[in-house]
DNA sequence: ATCACGACCTGGAGGC
DNA sequence: TGCCTCCAGGTCGTGA
C-alpha cells in the first residue's frame, strides 16, 4: 500500500488532527504484536495530556510529534490505515491502537495484516531508532539528482529495480513506483546498477520524481488498502502506466506489458522500448 | 560488506 | 457452496 504519495497525502489528511490533545489511549486487548511489539504503556504514560504538535514523514514513517519531547512513530506496512474519524463511528476489524482526542475525534491505526509498526520515539533523537537510522535523503528533496544517483548505483552490483527499493539510497520508492519509474526513464529493470551511465542516471532522477509527484496530485494509489486519514482513496491507480498491466499495450509502443519477478517482488516492464 | 531469499500475517481472487 | 493455491503497496534476519 504505502509508499511516498501515500504516506505524504496520509500526513496531510492528518492536519485537522494538529493542536488536537490527547485524552486517551487504548489498544484491542490483548498484547500487541505487530512487526515489533507496541509499547501501549509507555505509549499511554507519554501521550495522555498532551497535544499534537508536528505531523512529519521521513520516508514511508510518519511522525507525529507530541507534547514537549515525544513522538509516535508510524509505518503503514503493507495493510495500515491511520484514519482520523468521530469517536462514534463503527471501529474497523484489526485496529490496533486507538488515540482518544478531544472534540469527540478519535485517531486509529488499523492493520489486517499486522507488517505495520507503532512506537514511540524521543523527539529529536527518532534517528537513534534503528529503523530511521539508515534512512536515506528523501525522494523528493532537491539532492536527488542525477548526479547523486550515479554515484550510488555505482558502488552496487543489484538490479536498478533493487536499488530503487533501497530506502538508504532513497527514501520513499516501493514496488510500484519502482517499475513506474523505470518505464518512464526507459531503464530495464534487471540492469545492474553500476551499469548506469551519468545520463541515464539524470533520466531516473527526472523520473522518480515525476512519477511521485504526480501521484502526489492524485492523492496516491489505492489498489486494495489505501485511503487518507479522511477514508478517500486515491485516483493514482487510474495513471499507472505499467505497473499490474501485464498484458496491456505499452502506452508508448503497444508493446505487451511483462510481469517477472526481481528479488521477489512483481516487476512490470515494457520489453520494447525498456531496452537500455 | 553485499546480496538473494524466506519469513512475518490476513484476506481476496481465481481454479476446480 | 467449499476448499485449495497464489498473490499483495514492506522490512528484516539469515546464510552464502
Amino acid at each position: 500500500m504505502p509508499e511516498l504519495p501515500e504516506v505524504e497525502t496520509v500526513r496531510r489528511t492528518l492536519a485537522p488532527a494538529m493542536n488536537a490533545k490527547i485524552t486517551a489511549v487504548r489498544s484491542s486487548g490483548k498484547p500487541l504484536h505487530m512487526r515489533r511489539p507496541v509499547p501501549i504503556v509507555a505509549i499511554r504514560e507519554a501521550l495522555v495530556g498532551h497535544r499534537i504538535v508536528g505531523l512529519r514523514r521521513i520516508g514511508k514513517y510518519l511522525l507525529v510529534d507530541i507534547g514537549r519531547d515525544s513522538a509516535l512513530l508510524v509505518h503503514l506496512g503493507m495493510s495500515g490505515r491511520f484514519r482520523l474519524v468521530n469517536a462514534r463511528a463503527e471501529e474497523a476489524p484489526h485496529t490496533h491502537v486507538v488515540l482518544a482526542l478531544d472534540r469527540g475525534r478519535e485517531l486509529r491505526f488499523s492493520d489486517p495484516r499486522r507488517f505495520g509498526q507503532v512506537e514511540l520515539v524521543r523527539r529529536g533523537q527518532e534517528r537513534e531508532h534503528p529503523a530511521l537510522a539508515d534512512i536515506g535523503p528523501d525522494a523528493l528533496e532537491d539532492e536527488i539528482t542525477g548526479g547523486y544517483l550515479f554515484e550510488q548505483a555505482r558502488r552496487r552490483k543489484v538490479s536498478l529495480k533493487s536499488f530503487l527499493l533501497d530506502q538508504s539510497v532513497l527514501a520513499g520508492v516501493g514496488n510500484i513506483y519502482a517499475s513506474e519509474a523505470l518505464w518512464r526513464a526507459k531503464l530495464r529493470p534487471a540492469r545492474r546498477a553500476n551499469r548506469l551511465d551519468a545520463a541515464s542516471a539524470n533520466t531516473l532522477a527526472a523520473a522518480v520524481r515525476r512519477v511521485l509527484d504526480d501521484s502526489l496530485t492524485h492523492g496516491g494509489t489505492s489498489l486494495k488498502d489505501f485511503v487518507d486519514a479522511d477514508g478517500n482513496e486515491g485516483e493514482n491507480a487510474d495513471y499507472l502506466q505499467v505497473y499490474d498491466r501485464a498484458g496491456e499495450p505499452c502506452p508508448r509502443c503497444r508493446t505487451k506489458i511483462r510481469r517477472s519477478v526481481i528479488q521477489g517482488r512483481a516487476t512490470y516492464a515494457c520489453p520494447t522500448c525498456q531496452s537500455r
